[in-house]
RNA sequence: CGCGGGGUGGAGCAGCCUGGUAGCUCGUUGGGCUCAUAACCCAAAGGUCGUAGGUUCAAAUCCUACCCCCGCAACCA
């Protein structure tokens, strides 16, 4: 049994600001590293960011800044979104560090020199104008001519690109018989399905290269080409612990880090790039003759009030609201306990209120509180022994909620190590519910009021206490800060971020009530409510106040801020507008038009499809793609505004001869029929 | 027949792989307690486990068909 522990998060795309996505998985990343840490193990912790490709190298162009500086920025968002929750990362990796570029190209010299990569030509159609290729499935193709560029709506060439390629295809058999023989490999199960019949349909060779992108690591021994950003991201999980000798730091020098904790023992994705990770990530170690992680467990996603969350429906989670208020244990906690980890998930302000109501105020804190006020009160603030309990009942009891405790500690372990976090959380919210019942049961606050029950007292606060130091040692990978808090009060002095379950007498197996237990005599700190409870009407009301402040700033940034933010909302709007001449604009040729008929599209959500008289001896057919937000029957007789002389397109079967007008709102582009106030006969120019 | 996820008391979920008294949290009602953060403890009400069929001594769980919801993809001249 290896005494190592490598666990990553993907590294994050510098091109959005970081989300509770990102959060939510380093989260995960984080506590799964404090509990091997607590079990003894060396732990290797990286998280990071993909900071290469074009897009990137386009979006630093629109701001006008250079690419170092813009991606610059967003690595410190992420760093500073990520703060205060105190993650234990080892590492920061950057896909533009140096040595990640020397043992990216050291993992492609491995790989091209066992015949895995060769050199060929990616076909596909060009814009001349974008200065890219575009897949088929991104083109607008029309039978008998040439497909369309998407952007500039102007015929594509197609051109073959010289590219590298990666074997691709050589790896069907070896990648199934690796999800057959490690069935840990895709976790979870539904996720492994998924894959296996993913590889399963077949593999196609990966080009592997561009010429057109600069932003990135060149290829080695040949410049002109960049390396495709997945085998230049995923590459930085073996790269960051040294692998092949280039990261020579204070914390790793050489290759001997990496042979020391590759290959990962878990690497957390979402589900949405499982298929980057359990196909072509291994298919590219296994090119280069290096070992596979033991496992890729896909998360679910979060939603929001059941719903994706969307800028527009307004129901997305800001990080912060959530920093402002709530304690990140707090979203710690209800980022383990609410999920059921692989599926996906709700969350909610309501959500995470009630759950720091019920289980962290009225659960472990309440229960914290009054045991350690009892011992404040009855017992001088030290803990106390209790060998003097004569009350075999009492004796009884104490006796059986330490084996449930026992039983519980080990549950907690074999759950939380299958990443079956919101079972282990319960495990244990049962077992503050025990703590609370022996309470009600032995009434200490009964005993204390008879000289005579002292022992029986002392052996019931001494108990609850026990309890409670276990508590906050299984919960500390979750909440650090508060558990922290906890042990503090508890009168506990080495800090549990370094104690080991080793070297707490963990799983004394003595009766309770023999001497020799933990905590005895220990002077308790002072006592202060560690969980306090929320309101939860007034704090959702001032999170839809901030929530209704900051919506207005979404749709209209204000236009130059007399302080630079450190990550602009959006690409700054072109200084220079370009105008088009009179003659331009008479080209189009606007219509007014009588909507005749109106008819869904088949196997098509968002497609309507009209006639339309404009004044004709023909009613033409046109097509639009607001069926989302207009229902057909109602726009029978409408008049709208045509652009008549558009190029007829076919979509979804049927030709569109022309185009509806339509203002577009929102980030959704949410169309709005452009009309007339007053009558207009069909067939009207606009001018 | 594009791909996938889901339908379990009022709400949100677990259980399903490996059939065997339907469980958790919140909410509701009644009672108890007073150490504690209006907390805690006990009890009660409340479920045709989407529908229909099948396998089985036994089905929420396995099989078949269907219905509904939600993502993704496609569609936005």
């Amino acid at each position: 049994m290896s005494n190592t522990f490598y666990v990553t998060t993907p590294i994050y795309y510098v091109n959005s600001n970081p989300h509770l996505g990102h959060l939510y998985t380093t989260i995960i990343a984080d506590s799964v590293a404090r509990f091997h840490r607590q079990r003894g193990k060396e732990v290797f912790f990286l998280t990071g960011t993909d900071e290469h490709g074009q897009n990137i190298e386009r979006a630093a162009a629109e701001r006008g800044l250079p690419v170092e500086e813009h991606v610059n920025r967003y690595v410190q968002a992420f760093q500073d979104a990520f703060a205060p929750y105190g993650f234990t990362n080892n590492h920061w990796v950057r896909t533009t560090h140096e040595y990640h570029k020397q043992a990216a190209q050291e993992l492609w010299r491995r790989a091209a020199a066992n015949g895995f990569i060769y050199k060929g030509k990616y076909e596909g159609w060009y814009c001349a104008n974008c200065n890219q290729f575009y897949l088929e499935s991104e083109v607008v193709i029309e039978e008998g001519k040439p497909p369309v560029c998407p952007t500039h709506d102007r015929p594509l060439d197609k051109l073959a690109e010289e590219s590298y390629f990666f074997k691709l295809s050589a790896f069907q058999e070896k990648l199934l018989a690796l999800y057959e023989s490690h069935p840990d490999f895709i976790r979870p199960e539904a996720r492994r399905n998924e894959m296996l019949s993913f590889v399963n349909g077949g593999l196609n060779d990966l080009s592997v290269s561009r010429t057109s992108v600069k932003w990135g690591i060149p290829v080695p021994d040949d410049p002109e080409h960049t390396m495709y950003v997945w085998f230049d991201a995923l590459s930085n999980y073996i790269t960051a612990t040294g692998f092949g000798g280039f990261r020579k730091d204070e914390k790793v020098n050489g290759e001997e880090h990496y042979h020391k904790f590759w290959p990962a023992n878990l690497q957390l994705v979402g589900k949405d790039i499982l298929r980057f990770h359990t196909v072509y990530w291994p298919a590219f170690l296994l090119a280069a003759g290096e070992p596979v992680p033991q496992s890729v467990f896909a998360h679910g996603m979060w939603l929001s009030g059941g719903r994706k969350m969307s800028k527009t429906l307004g129901n997305v989670i800001d990080l912060a609201v959530l920093r402002k208020h709530f304690t990140t244990d707090a979203v710690r906690y209800f980022c383990l306990r609410e999920m059921s980890f692989g599926q996906d998930g709700d969350f909610t302000y309501e959500a995470l209120i009630d759950r720091i109501n019920a289980d962290l105020a009225s659960g472990l804190g309440n229960l914290s509180s009054r045991v350690l006020t009892m011992i404040g009160n009855y017992c001088e603030g030290v803990i106390p022994g209790g060998n003097s309990c004569q009350n075999l009942e009492i004796k009884h009891r104490a006796n059986e909620l330490y084996d449930q405790i026992v039983l519980l500690m080990r549950e907690f372990d074999d759950s939380f190590s299958d990443y079956n976090f919101n079972r282990a959380l319960e495990l244990i919210w049962n077992g503050i519910t025990k703590v609370d019942k022996f309470l009600s049961d032995t009434k200490p606050w009964n005993l204390a009021k008879t000289p005579e029950d002292r022992g029986e007292l002392e052996l019931v606060l001494q108990t609850a206490a026990r309890a409670i130091r276990r508590f906050a040692f299984l919960l500390y990978p979750v909440m650090p800060n508060s558990m922290q808090e906890i042990w503090e009060q508890l009168g506990e002095g080495e800090p549990l971020s370094t104690l080991t379950r080793d070297s707490l007498n963990w799983y004394y197996e003595g009766s309770i009530t023999h001497p020799g237990y933990d905590l005895m005599s220990n002077q308790i700190g002072e006592v202060a409510p560690v969980f306090p409870r929320m309101d939860k009407g007034k704090v959702m009301e001032e999170i839809k106040k901030e929530e209704a402040e900051n919506q207005p700033q979404v749709v209209a940034p204000v236009a130059a801020p007399v302080v630079a933010p450190p990550v602009a909302e959006a690409p700054a709007p072109a200084a220079e507008p370009t105008y088009i001449g009179i003659d331009e604009f008479t080209k189009v040729e606007l219509r007014v038009g009588q909507i005749l008929t109106a008819e869904p599209v088949p196997k098509a959500d968002k497609l309507l499809r009209f006639t339309i008289d404009l004044g004709e001896a023909q009613p033409r057919q046109i097509l639009a793609g607001i069926a989302q937000y207009y229902e057909y029957e109602k726009l029978i007789g409408r008049k709208v505004i045509v652009v008549a002389n558009l190029a007829p397109r076919k979509l979804r079967g049927f030709e569109s001869q022309g185009m509806i007008l339509a203002a577009s709102i929102g980030e959704e582009g949410k169309p709005v029929l452009a009309g007339f106030l007053e009558e207009v006969p069909n067939g009207a120019k606009l001018r």
